[in-house]
DNA sequence: GCCAACGTTGGC
DNA sequence: GCCAACGTTGGC
């Protein structure tokens, strides 16, 4: 099976990588995603062994901050019937529930932190989906030479 | 805070 | 099925 490369973006305001850094086993459900196009990404690609980059955005500077693994594939995504949840969602059916997480666990926070700007600026980078116009994907796929640009941009041995 | 670019909703 | 209105994302 081949592994594949994700992108994650989260507001550190809401889930920081320093969050997750003190999460148990330093891994988290991944819930509240509501956006059909990343749902399936979520439910039909990311595997266990997956890799993948955490993104805050919303903040300043906007950057990759470091990478995490999947080590739990898709299982439904309980806040979607909670109503006391940001993310409830009252037409969710408990029979066929629509949204679905994996867990992430972190494997290594960034020495460097790969700015969004610094990404425009690296013409290897110029075709992830992240730095395409109108991009509001809050999961993406990213290619393994992109993956690996990102990890050598971000220092991180 | 602004606003472009989307995605979703709901009337028809 | 169309599409206007509305809500959200997310960079700046």
């Amino acid at each position: 099976m081949v592994k594949k490369y994700w992108l994650v973006k989260s507001e550190p305001a809401e889930f920081s990588i320093e969050d997750l850094a003190q999460s148990k086993n330093k891994t988290t459900c991944w819930d509240g995603v509501r956006n059909y196009q990343a749902r399936n990404f979520i439910r039909d690609e990311m595997k266990i062994g997956d890799e993948v980059l955490f993104y805050h955005s919303n903040t300043d500077p906007n950057a990759v901050v470091g990478y995490c693994k999947v080590v739990k594939e898709t299982y439904t995504d309980h806040t979607q019937f909670d109503p006391d949840n940001k993310h409830y969602f009252p037409k969710a059916n408990p029979e066929n529930p629509p949204w679905v997480m994996v867990d992430i666990k972190l494997v290594k926070m960034f020495k460097n932190r790969v700015t969004l700007s610094a990404i425009k600026e690296n013409y290897k980078l110029k075709d992830m989906k992240l730095v395409q116009r109108g991009n509001r994907l809050s999961v993406m796929p990213v290619t393994n030479k992109e993956f690996d640009e990102i990890l050598k941009m971000g220092n991180i041995n």
